[in-house]
DNA sequence: AACTTCACG
DNA sequence: GACGTACGTGAAGTTC
């Protein structure tokens, strides 16, 4: 039947049905092999209830469902950061998408999507067609986006509840007619979308204003009329971002289609086709209700796994076994592996190499899993024996030549419709990725372990396979050694590589299994997909641009200290009438305490006195009484610190220069802080000096290359701003929206000093307070911060929280809540497990203390991580590279002229981290810096 | 490998 | 009444 007169089109919003289905569901999997199935499950379900309801006197005499296809459309071209905020798509929902469309045709509804073009649009247009001749359309979706087609013969269907959304709803929501709703969404703008709107208007006064001059282009040009000073300006200087917005907002009712309205008539399923797909995806329920509506006979269901696992050997999973694993030898055999890949949707990855660095290390071979127990090791860069000592080492035969392994891998390794798993994924996507595959979508079970288990244990892969498989891998040590006679991986003889090698996929793809359902029992699903996967490409891209250092800096740099303190060294070996080391602590406090009589010398465990700056500090006050003590411990804490800038940095750091690069890649460790902030090694470039003049200038030799410029920004006051949140303290708030230095502000409420009064000293005192409370403040603490009574420091505290009753109540909510849980969390649902705070003696302390830092430390770690994972998409086209996290620092390199563009695009990124989800009480400010040398940026 | 010290937020 | 204590990290050097 041709489409005309008396017709009734129904239009399915695909995406819609899809993520309603994935995030109603928990992760279902399909029993026979694990194959991530709770949005297809969801999808069909809705389908199915879709046709069931859709019988009777109103029934649609056609139908389609229509997807959207392709992240690139005309609404890109105009504005490129359209839909930028959204959140990649869950990477076991991608696998799936491929398999709504096969459930839709099963179901023998017209099945459309178009390259490049939104799902919306072509809604559009369909409703458009269906109009001009003569038919009615309903579309079966709730999507605000799709409103303003509503009217004159078209109407929505909310399929969840049960609802028409017809021109009065639209008004409800909008406050406007169907016909004025890209209006009031052009200045309302959309943060889902990214549609920029006018700033400070929402939906309310937009409608108010549309209403008061009846369309957009008449407010904009009367807009000197409008009384409110504030939305005036507004209006004016947002015209043309308030024209884009409506451009964006606009649905295109001319999208051309590679089919017509007679293409879409409704069809009966064919039983058949039906209830086979059913079948295949092992939907018993559902196969059975629709056999039973059809008459027919249900297929004999699919030969299932064993019944219900144990948590920790699962009886259809075999312990794993080295002898079978397999070793690819030639391109047939690792083209099968592969195809396995692709038919499942998944595959488990290990790469193995000569180095722990990943910016140095050499491929050596790639290992593979499929399914527990079905392992592959591919060996790439063996080489035979020992070689001698001229290099004399060959490369090992049965090898596949690299370039055409790689070839193979790569359109696998990132193809989106399989799934990439590894432990410590970041590894393998740098390797990867200096041979030009960039891995994707990834999966990391180090990062679900971290995400849920996070001040548990630790997320090694020996600590995993332990505790969640009962199985000890074999030690790498046994391959490779230790210490001095360790060598290479590609050393090692390829059979036993295997064994290894394939090892660890397998028990990386098994710990997948067990973690993926249980993400979500622990609630930590959000929390590893917005901070913990989206980093690795994040951190792996920063790592691997490195930051310039300057090696002639530092050079000679440490020649000065080492002059300095020979220096030192000769002038201590007088003072202490013989010389020692001086780097030894232990020599040094028996000269302090035993040998010049200092008093009040205390032990440590070992049996060694401490000697500390704190305590060198105090005897070096001792001028009076023991003045040749005072000068030595003066003298060493000069030394101490030069010595460690000499060590630490200046020789350290030039160490680390990379000698192709010219730069320094530092790793940063995503799961190794339990608070969540993050954590930098080799070198660590978190601890670059700063607080000493001396120390700072070790800062100039990380400098910009040539033509670039380094900027710096960093959040003022983060955890203070957080505490202010999450404790409800209203003077503090206060302090913070109007501006004020938070310090002399808590000064001045403490102490009644009013702020033109206030002394440096007393803000000190203030401003270690307010740290104390951060760390889970105590008198004793206090005290030794200040060198103040501890009867004074208590004073201090009772009068805080006496001044600031919100505290007390947080800390005590806080600690109630850890005792209770056994974890505590943070504002974006980050937990940090506290198992010591039902532990008994000086531990419940320290737990204690953790439990009160940890969501404070953890939001600010959030609010960063957030940042960092919209900073690329913000500064791709300066062009930028984010170079340094530094806890609530990023360091950036940017070409010289762009810095203030840069400054300006990252500040918003991360003055505006914590949102959507988060709305903070208080205001995040970023302050920023730019310069040739981080010194200068800071 | 454990301990001490000290650099950072 | 005594115990012990600020929170979170990583690296270098000494000692065992």
């Amino acid at each position: 039947m041709a489409f005309g007169k008396g017709c009734h089109l129904h239009l399915i919003d695909g995406s819609a049905f899809i993520f309603r289905a994935y995030h109603a569901l928990p992760p279902l999997t399909r029993k026979s092999d694990g194959l991530p199935i709770g949005a297809v499950a969801g999808f069909c379900n809705m389908l199915w209830k879709y046709i069931e309801d859709a019988k009777g006197a109103d029934a649609p005499t056609h139908a389609a469902v229509i997807f959207d296809k392709g992240s690139h459309t005309f609404r890109n071209d105009l504005y490129d950061l359209y839909k930028a905020n959204r959140d990649e798509m869950p990477a076991d929902l991608r696998p799936q998408m491929p398999l709504t469309r096969e459930a839709t045709r099963a179901f023998n509804i017209a099945c459309e999507e178009q390259e490049g073009y939104e799902a919306d649009d072509m809604i559009a247009t369909l409703a458009r067609q269906a109009r001009e001749a003569g038919g009615r359309v309903t579309i079966i979706s709730s999507d605000k986006d799709l409103m303003q087609l509503v009217g004159g013969g078209v109407e929505m269907f909310d399929a969840m509840k049960n609802k028409v959304i017809g021109p009065e709803e639209v008004e409800a929501k909008f406050g406007v007619g169907p016909d004025r709703v890209i209006d009031v969404q052009a200045l309302a703008g959309d943060s889902v979308d990214n549609i920029p709107g006018a700033p400070g208007i929402g939906v309310k006064t937009a409608a108010l204003l549309i209403n008061e001059f009846g369309d957009l282009e008449t407010l904009l040009a009367r807009a000197e009329e409008i009384k409110q000073p504030k939305r005036r300006q507004t209006l004016i200087d947002n015209a043309d971002q308030i024209r884009l917005s409506k451009k964006l907002v606009t649905l295109d009712p001319e999208t051309p289609l590679s089919f017509t309205l007679d293409d879409l008539e409704i069809r009966e399923p064919h039983v058949e086709t039906l209830l086979g797909f059913l079948n295949a995806m092992e939907f018993r329920t559902l196969t059975r209700r629709v056999a039973e509506k059809f008459d027919a006979e249900p297929p004999p269901a699919p030969e299932l796994a064993a019944p219900e696992a144990a948590p920790l050997a699962e009886p259809d999973e075999p312990a794993p076994s080295p002898d079978d694993y397999v070793c690819i030898r030639d391109a047939d055999m690792l083209r099968q592996w592969l195809d396995q890949a692709r038919a499942r949707g998944w595959v488990a990855v290990d790469t193995e190499t000569t180095s722990l660095d990943e910016m140095r290390a050499e491929l050596v071979g790639v290992s593979l899993c499929i399914e527990p127990g079905q392992a592959a090791y591919l060996p790439l860069g063996h080489t035979t024996g020992d070689g001698d000592l001229f290099g004399g080492a060959e490369r090992a035969e049965g090898q596949m030549d690299l370039k055409t392994a790689l070839s193979l891998l790569k359109p696998v390794l990132e193809d989106p419709a399989i799934l990439k798993i590894g432990q410590n994924m970041k590894y393998d996507f740098k390797i990867f990725a200096r041979h030009g595959i960039r891995v994707g979508p990834i999966e990391d079970t180090m990062l679900m372990s971290y995400a849920m288990f996070s001040g548990l244990h630790n997320h090694g892969m020996d600590t995993l396979s332990d505790r969640y498989l009962g199985h000890q891998p074999i030690p790498i040590k046994e391959l490779i050694g230790s210490g001095k006679s360790q060598v290479t991986f590609d050393k090692v003889a390829i059979d036993k590589a295997t064994r290894y090698a394939a090892e660890d996929a397998d028990i990386t793809l098994r710990l997948w299994r067990r973690f993926k359902p249980r993400l979500h029992r622990e609630a930590a699903t959000t929390i590893y997909e917005t901070e913990e996967r989206p980093l690795i490409p994040v951190l792996a891209d920063m790592e691997m641009a490195g930051v310039r250092v300057d090696a002639q800096v530092l050079s000679r740099m440490s020649n000065a200290f080492a002059q300095k303190m020979a220096g030192l060294e000769e002038e201590i070996a007088q003072v202490a009438g013989t010389p020692f080391n001086v780097g030894s602590p232990k020599q040094l406090g028996e000269i302090l305490f035993d040998q010049m009589g200092v008093e009040g010398g205390k032990k440590g465990k070992t049996g060694a006195y401490g000697t500390g700056a704190d305590v060198l500090e105090d005897v070096a006050t001792l001028e009076d009484v023991n003045p040749g003590a005072a000068k030595l411990a003066s003298l060493v804490l000069d030394w101490r610190q030069i010595s460690k800038l000499k060590s630490t940095y200046t020789d350290a750091l030039q160490t680390h220069v990379h000698p192709e690069t010219g730069r320094v890649h530092t790793s940063y460790s995503i799961a190794g802080a339990n608070t969540g902030r993050l954590a930098s090694t080799d070198p660590n470039l978190q601890n670059i000096p700063v607080r000493s003049e001396e120390g700072r200038r070790i800062r100039e030799a990380f400098v910009a290359g040539p033509g670039m410029t380094i900027v710096s920004l960093d959040y003022s006051q983060i955890e203070l701003r957080i505490l202010a949140h999450v404790a409800d303290l209203p003077e503090m708030k206060a302090a913070f929206r109007d501006g004020l230095d938070i310090h002399a502000a808590t000064a001045s409420e403490m102490f009644d000093v009013p702020l033109d009064q206030m002394t440096s000293e007393i803000r000190r005192q203030a401003k270690a307070i307010n740290f104390g409370v951060i760390y889970g403040i105590s008198g004793f603490g206090l005290a030794r911060n200040l060198r103040i009574p501890r009867k004074e420091a208590q004073g201090f505290i009772d009068r805080y929280f006496e001044r600031f009753p919100g505290i007390r109540t947080y800390m005590d909510d806080t600690v109630a809540f850890a005792k209770e849980h056994k974890y505590v969390e943070t504002l974006f649902g980050r937990r940090i497990h506290t198992p010591e705070i039902a532990a008994k003696g000086p531990a419940a302390g320290f737990a204690k203390r953790a439990a009160i830092n940890a969501p404070i430390q953890g939001a600010a770690a959030d609010i960063i991580r957030r940042a960092m994972i919209r900073m690329p998409a913000a500064i791709k086209d300066l062009p930028a590279k984010m170079l340094l996290q530094v806890h609530d620092e990023l360091i950036f390199e940017v070409e010289q002229g762009k810095a203030e563009a840069l400054i300006a695009a990252a500040r918003s990124v991360m003055e505006g981290a914590a949102e959507p989800v988060m709305k903070l009480s208080v205001p995040l400010v970023v302050d920023a810096g730019q310069g040739a040398s981080w010194a200068e940026a800071h």
